[in-house]
DNA sequence: AAGACACATTCACATTATGTAATATGTTAA
DNA sequence: TTAACATATTACATAATGTGAATGTGTCTT
């Protein structure tokens, strides 16, 4: 158990550098938690892919596509790439990968 | 790298899968994606806190507490156990625990 | 039984997220 | 330079989510 035990007579300062990362690491949770964009990152995981390859992968409008990778972008977990006309996206944050991992293994490999 | 690739010429019916999968992925991210609940779980794992703990930590107002409960609560994620006029939460679902330890790790330890 | 306490639920409202359609931007090829 | 292509952005409608106030439910104490 990584997770440490919090006394009840924690203090106020305590509680908010608490709430300080619990605000950090809840924009960031909530940047992966869409189906399109969970996809996306773990798709991309496999290497970078061009925008009309996650269209296809997602089945979705260009629109919302390209509106999800702003998103990540915005986030900062993944960049982007011009070559002629196509722009290839690629992870561009650890953390994404560490949690991808784990959420991987627990809803895909159901292991 | 525990993630699979995958390739260009990947089936529909693996597409489908793979989305099944991100949904329920999502639904469960989303669960934990918010300030309160994420901070919820956080002490959670410390073991049992009884509502008035959580409000005292979180500084938000009884209804709004117990409303996060019972969103983690619907997800499965915590379960309840009443004890005279109190009522204990405790964590119910070992893959939040598994995520949790892993955020924890990214965002508190910062390691 | 009555009041107090701990918690849950409901309703109304504000905020945010998402998708669609339309349009704009940057790039290549003719 | 014009047309076509790949992608981004904007505007708008809708749905989902979160919050506060008020009220309801179960339990204890007297």
């Amino acid at each position: 158990m990584v997770l440490p035990v919090i006394s009840q007579d924690i203090s106020q300062k305590e509680i908010d550098d608490m709430m300080d990362n619990a605000m950090t690491a809840s924009r960031f949770l909530k940047a992966i938690s869409h189906e399109g964009r969970l996809m996306t990152l773990c798709y991309l995981a496999s290497g970078e892919k061009s925008v009309t390859d996650l269209e296809n992968l997602l089945s979705s409008r260009q629109a919302a596509v390209s509106q999800q990778l702003a998103r990540l972008r915005t986030e900062g977990l993944v960049e982007a790439r011009r070559d002629g006309k196509t722009i290839y996206y690629r992870l561009a944050d650890k953390r994404a990968t560490r949690i991808l991992d784990v959420v991987y293994d627990i809803f895909c490999n159901k292991a």
